[in-house]
DNA sequence: CGCGTTTGACCGGCGC
DNA sequence: GCGCCGGTCAAACGCG
């Protein structure tokens, strides 16, 4: 079986591990800090962070305070943060005995503010778009999936396996609600991605995304669930005429890699483990967890290390929770929902789609997250990958001068967007992701102009990111099972508060 | 005693 | 049809 074939890697920023000392190398230095409190559980959306930004410049380099530095984890659409100015007043009152510094500062301040709301409409006009593009998709699918099932009922009942197979290869599973949701022209942005990955039936868990929604979606979760149990997709296909088909992609998955000593990654869930098992061609077992923080909830993860690097932890997602999440789950999973969201749009469209993945950061040159997709049979897998540094750069990632057509709910991605990275002047990259090369050129000004400042970078770092985490303050699930407060601790997969400047 | 983990057995899919 | 393999089940076990 060639379960590497298709494989998305998000090559996700990983100078936090990289620049962190004990942190990607922890398992090296190991003897050498006795202090460093043993790791028992990594927790991606710990509340305490260390902001480290990429470089030497000691300048660049920037602590965060205590839980207020929480910035990916706080972040719903990631680009949020220029909708405040409470970061840049937290700037403003810096202290600077150089008025003259200062008026320039403030100058700095004004013109990022300008482009900040250039920005914003950018993405608002952009946000519109995407949705009614959404919205057509949705509906041109669902005429699909009725044209589908009007064939199918012409013919003779003798083939059901294959046509329901076809079928539900491209069909969203029409949910009334979901459709109602695209239709709504006052729906949110995070209902639109919400209706993107529950259209394409994601094995994420976006439904937990919103905690407002979790009530609507968990009967709608249960009956899009069947994969939980390995029977249940059979007795399906035994009724090719219930209401409710077989779920699409109902094997995808969502895999997270990142460097850790602990035998699991906090993400905010209660997990339960069912089984290990030796895994051909891993030395290591692996791991089979599934969620107990409702009864009957389908998410299952896998967590095993990786061979050629044992200090990987490789926590592979599937399903969507049938129940609210704790803001701290909410952040794991929205993640993994929309990358499982990518994936699965991308399976939707062509493998040509899924290549162009790797066009999502065509003019972001200091993004290190890479889109790898993993579509083999039976089920595709999209793999975040937090292992890896800023300027990794791999030729698949070079490889992609085409438009990018992917699906991308890219307002979807809390954690990705959320990223200090993308919350840094580098953020403006994250439209021209949608955008494309010429709007990143507004961007690439915006970076100038900040990154010519390093103090002002850092200072607006540290701002952003206090404005940012300001939100979740208040999230204590963050603190499950993780030593964050612990400053300079090696709390491994910090990437949602690795600062990326330049 | 309850809950979670461990671990061998079992099942189904897939390739040969 | 057989064997391999991934995934799940469930009884046994351990811990608080």
């Amino acid at each position: 079986m060639d379960k590497q074939g298709r494989e998305l890697l998000f090559f996700h920023s990983g100078d936090f591990l990289r620049q962190n000392p004990g942190v990607s190398d922890h398992s090296n230095d190991r003897s050498s800090d006795h202090t460093r409190p043993i790791i028992k559980e990594v927790d991606f959306f710990s509340t305490d962070r260390t902001i480290e930004l990429p470089g030497t410049d000691q300048e660049k380099k920037i602590t965060t305070i205590g839980s207020s530095s929480l910035v990916g984890s706080s972040i719903n659409t990631g680009l949020n943060l220029l909708t405040s100015s409470s970061g840049i007043s937290i700037i403003a009152n810096i202290k600077n005995p150089d008025n003259n510094e200062l008026s320039g500062l403030q100058g700095e301040l004004e013109r990022l503010h300008d482009e900040n709301k250039k920005l914003r409409s950018l993405l608002d006009q952009i946000t519109k778009n995407y949705k009614d593009l959404q919205a057509q998709l949705i509906m041109a699918t669902q005429k699909q999936t009725q044209g589908n099932r009007m064939e199918q009922k012409g013919e003779l009942n003798d083939t059901p396996g294959s046509i329901m197979s076809a079928q539900h290869l491209m069909d969203p599973r029409p949910r009334p609600s979901v459709a109602l949701d695209v239709n709504d022209p006052s729906v949110s942005d995070d209902k639109t991605q919400e209706v993107l990955v529950s259209s394409t039936n994601t094995a994420g868990t976006t439904s937990q995304m919103l905690g407002k929604r979790a009530s609507v979606e968990d009967g709608l979760d249960q009956t899009s669930q069947s994969w939980g149990s390995p029977k249940s997709p059979k007795l399906e296909h035994e009724k090719p005429d219930e209401q409710v088909p077989e779920v699409p992609f109902r094997k995808a998955r969502v895999s997270v890699r990142a460097r850790s000593d602990a035998p699991l990654i906090s993400d905010g869930c209660q997990w339960r483990k069912y089984g290990q098992k030796m895994a051909k061609g891993n030395p290591c077992p692996r791991a089979y967890y599934r969620c107990t923080m409702a009864v009957g909830c389908p998410v299952r993860k896998q967590v095993q290390r990786c061979a050629e690097d044992k200090t990987i932890l490789i926590t592979t997602y599937e399903g969507n929770h049938n129940h609210p999440l704790p803001p701290a789950a909410t952040a794991m999973a929205s993640t993994t929902s929309a990358a499982a969201a990518m994936l699965l749009s991308g399976s939707t469209t062509s493998k040509e789609g899924l290549s162009s993945s790797s066009s999502f950061y065509p003019s972001f040159p200091y993004a290190s997250t890479m889109a790898t997709l993993s579509a083999s049979a039976p089920f595709p897998t999209i793999t975040l990958d937090l292992t890896q540094g800023p300027n990794t750069t791999m030729p698949f990632h070079r490889t992609s001068p085409s438009p990018a057509t992917f699906p991308l709910p890219l307002h979807g991605f809390p954690q990705l967007l959320g990223h200090p990275m993308y919350a840094s002047p580098k953020l403006p990259a994250i439209p021209s992701v949608q955008l494309g090369q010429r709007h990143a050129s507004m961007v690439e000004t915006v970076t100038a102009a900040i990154a010519s400042d390093p103090n002002f970078t850092a200072a607006l770092a540290a701002a952003i990111s206090t404005f940012m985490g300001t939100p979740r303050s208040s999230d204590g699930a963050n603190n499950l099972n993780a030593p964050s407060g612990i400053p300079g601790s090696p709390q491994l997969p910090q990437s949602c508060t690795t600062f990326s400047t330049n």
